[in-house]
DNA sequence: CGGCTGGTTGATTGGTTTCAACAAGCGTGG
DNA sequence: CCACGCTTGTTGAAACCAATCAACCAGCCG
């Protein structure tokens, strides 16, 4: 899943593939809707989602929420956090999550070992903030629609990245309260965008699933331009 | 500049210090109003703000514009967009601006003569990207008015880090166009917030200088707790 | 059967944008 | 030197988008 990730990044050989799969560490199990905690224990350890979603999410004192990225399967849960004196944010589990852990032991062998590899977990931190920036840019001056839209095309695209989508299908276990609070508005502003939406005839969304019936219009509502993934075109074809 | 910057991370040592300034490339001068291109020449290499400010920005079709973050002295300005193919945002100088380059080789040399510039780096790495996640956190469930009073209060704290400060007053070289594509409003209605902040007597503003009149006052309405940038409390007091 | 969560709807309020016009400051060139 | 254009800031009125408040419905589960 991880290694499915990163070659959108690099080319990796099977080499690569099989030293990375004997690094993954032992397996944790979080619930919805509990935080994943970090305990200090290893500041250089990286924790993977191996299955489930997840968010960071900012919470006022007055309740206001603000999520500020979703974690998939394949993505790197908290580089940040441990070299950081303080947790200026949280992560929440938004379905049932497993995790893996490769020790700070196991990047450093990793990325000695191949160069690849450490251009691949390179390149993937610089994805990431590629993708916090395109949310600033989505709650600064996109409209409601063109929120929805841009957020529906980029999880499809990464969910892509990893193999989790059946064609034009993919899973979106969020609630309306979920989208609500990623994009800065609220749930019932959200339900009736969401409305809109399904009523252009772009995309379905129904029993926690989305179907695109049209990739192309739909990013074009959003404009969505898919080169702030920082997915290869070469890299990572199956 | 830099030094002064990095210091807020992590202490380091004269040597480091002496080291990084040695490191300092030719500088490059950038009008108002121009971008910063960066032409591929070295992919490895780390251009910082000696002077000015910049912005990186998107730009839509029809116009719009959302800037996502300010560069100022002693900030680095583009370590992201090498490695990857395509630029997904451009950098723009809103004042005159003055850059060094700091070469790949030298940065090399510099991380592993000292672990305490490497971690300095990373830690800035990091540090950027917590800014990132909260001007997500303003866009998305700030007011109009505690997002203006949040952006002065990092600003000036960003400033403060730099020695660019005098007390409670710091320069804000910034149109209120500037401040509405930062804000994800328009500059109209940035006109009208500024004067009920102003209003309010926490700060004045004018003359591209801000003054903060109550900054226990201007925090707290700003909901700005400063734990995001990651200055630690001991390192880098003057 | 409750009780809960998540989704839906309507009416009202309020915050923001839009459009349009005008004033102040500043550099340039006739 | 003053006129002119340009940028930046300011103001008002109208239109619009989104939040709020409140109620209700459907599905799920113990």
């Amino acid at each position: 899943m991880l290694a499915h990730k990163l070659q959108r990044f690099v080319r990796l050989s099977q080499d690569d593939l099989l030293e990375l799969a004997d690094h993954l560490g032992c397996r944790r199990f979080f619930d919805t809707r509990t935080d994943i905690i970090e305990s200090g224990d290893d500041p250089h350890a990286v924790n993977v989602v191996l299955d489930g979603w997840a968010c960071r999410y900012r919470l006022f004192a007055d309740g206001r929420r603000q999520i500020v990225g979703f974690l998939l399967p394949g993505d790197l849960c908290d580089p940040h956090v441990f070299l950081l004196d303080r947790m200026d944010h949280s992560i929440g589990a938004v379905t049932p999550v497993v995790l893996s852990q490769i020790s700070g032991a196991s990047i450093k062998a990793l990325t000695a070992h191949s160069s690849a590899l450490a251009r691949a977990f390179h390149r993937e931190t610089l994805a990431t903030a590629a993708v916090q920036r395109e949310w600033a840019v989505s709650l600064g001056r996109r409209s409601a629609i063109e929120r929805l839209a841009h957020l529906f095309c980029e999880l499809h695209a990464r969910l892509a990245a990893v193999g989790l989508t059946e064609s034009a299908s993919c899973p979106i276990p969020l609630t309306q309260v979920d989208l609500a609070d990623a994009l800065g508005q609220t749930s019932v502003h959200i339900n009736r965008t969401l409305q809109e939406l399904r009523g252009t005839g772009l995309i379905s969304l129904g029993g926690r699933h989305l179907t695109i019936h049209d990739a192309d219009g739909l990013a074009q509502l959003a404009h969505f331009d898919p080169v702030y993934l920082h997915f290869t075109e070469e890299a990572g074809r199956p």
